[in-house]
DNA sequence: ACCTGAACACCGTTCAAGT
DNA sequence: ACCTGAACACCGTTCAAGT
């Protein structure tokens, strides 16, 4: 009766892929255990094999999220660019990776790319401008994000001149831009990196 | 029977005023509606006549979080500090605004005391400047509640030597300095402020 | 190795009805 | 104006038992 179900079993893999498919489809909030199961055409015990708990799951998604994150040696714009995009081809994926990210708060690869571009570009105190640059990408990536999902199914506010969904997106942009740039310290041609130092 | 009982009625202040006392004792994954109810001893169905929903009630203590922030003339760090600091005041304070932020970007008195006190400096692009440093101070303070709250009852990590509490907290206090002093962007001496401009 | 079936202790929300 | 009581459609998680 059932039109398309699987007959066959599943590993941590199938099941970590059935719930990121799934976030893409119902968001954070109706991604539940139960759902991600029937995706699967499975008990929701049965996913207590794979993982231990939701958080765990969700730790999983996270991380997968973040695996995508290109890891060379861009300038420190690019690199927070990338990482944005990222979290940005999920969806609710900033959030995700936020509620995530906390126990990992020095030792992300993320950050480590943050890290090393403000290296090369010859910033000083690059640590602390890493973890920086990372807390304000997941506050603005997550803003964003939560924005872009109210506005897509939102009522317009009543206000006097509603600017377009483009000049949103168009402001936003530049105050991403404004605020990675401020936060690396240094604007520093990337052709003399060197001469002078010493 | 029961030791503890109201047997008054209740308005919205009352219900608002309990679930901020509810959150700050078992935090924001465990505030249910039902807790809410409990402990004014009341039935669940009895506070949808005081607020549409669970979501409007969270705007509310959101809206109650933030109303405390002194809007002035003080410098741009003493403002972001402000923020923050009423964020910490409550449980899982940040990433309750942070989830209810996102409709009000533009339009919070938080966004608008930060842009003032940068219009202050003299400051260039202080919307933008605004916008980054409220995204700032949300990502960052997020991150390091969720920490706190972790670090409280997780396990000690095996890591080779681990810093102490008090260590991180000190290095995340000049995180966030240097964060906001970098997205001000002017370092200027108060006292001297418009003395060659135009 | 992977899953079922049943149960436990919960959720948010609605709505007629009470006072 | 404010609340009860009952119901509806859900949750995450555990655990014995199956294959």
């Amino acid at each position: 009766m059932s039109p398309a179900h699987n007959s066959t079993r599943h590993d941590r893999d199938a099941v970590a892929r059935a719930a990121l498919a799934l976030l893409d489809e119902v968001g954070l909030a109706d991604l539940s255990m139960r759902r991600i199961a029937g995706r699967l055409d499975v008990q929701p015990s049965a996913l207590y094999w794979h993982f231990a708990s939701k958080q765990a799951l969700l730790a999983e998604l996270a991380d997968r999220i973040t695996a995508g994150i290109p890891h060379g040696d861009a300038s420190v714009l690019v690199t927070a660019r990338g990482i944005r995009d990222a979290l940005f081809a999920c969806r609710d994926g900033a959030e995700l990776v936020l509620s995530t990210y906390a126990l990992r708060l020095g030792s992300s690869s993320a950050q480590n790319a943050v890290h090393d571009a403000l290296v090369a570009d010859g910033a000083d105190a690059p640590e602390q401008r890493a973890a920086a640059i990372m807390h304000f990408i997941l506050g603005h990536a997550t803003l964003v994000q939560q924005r872009m999902h109210a506005d897509s199914y939102g009522a317009v506010l009543p206000g006097d001149e509603s600017p377009t969904a483009d000049d949103v997106t168009a402001g936003l942009d530049r105050v991403f831009d404004l605020g990675v740039t401020a936060l690396t310290g240094t604007v520093r041609s990337s052709s003399v990196p060197l001469r002078d130092r010493a």
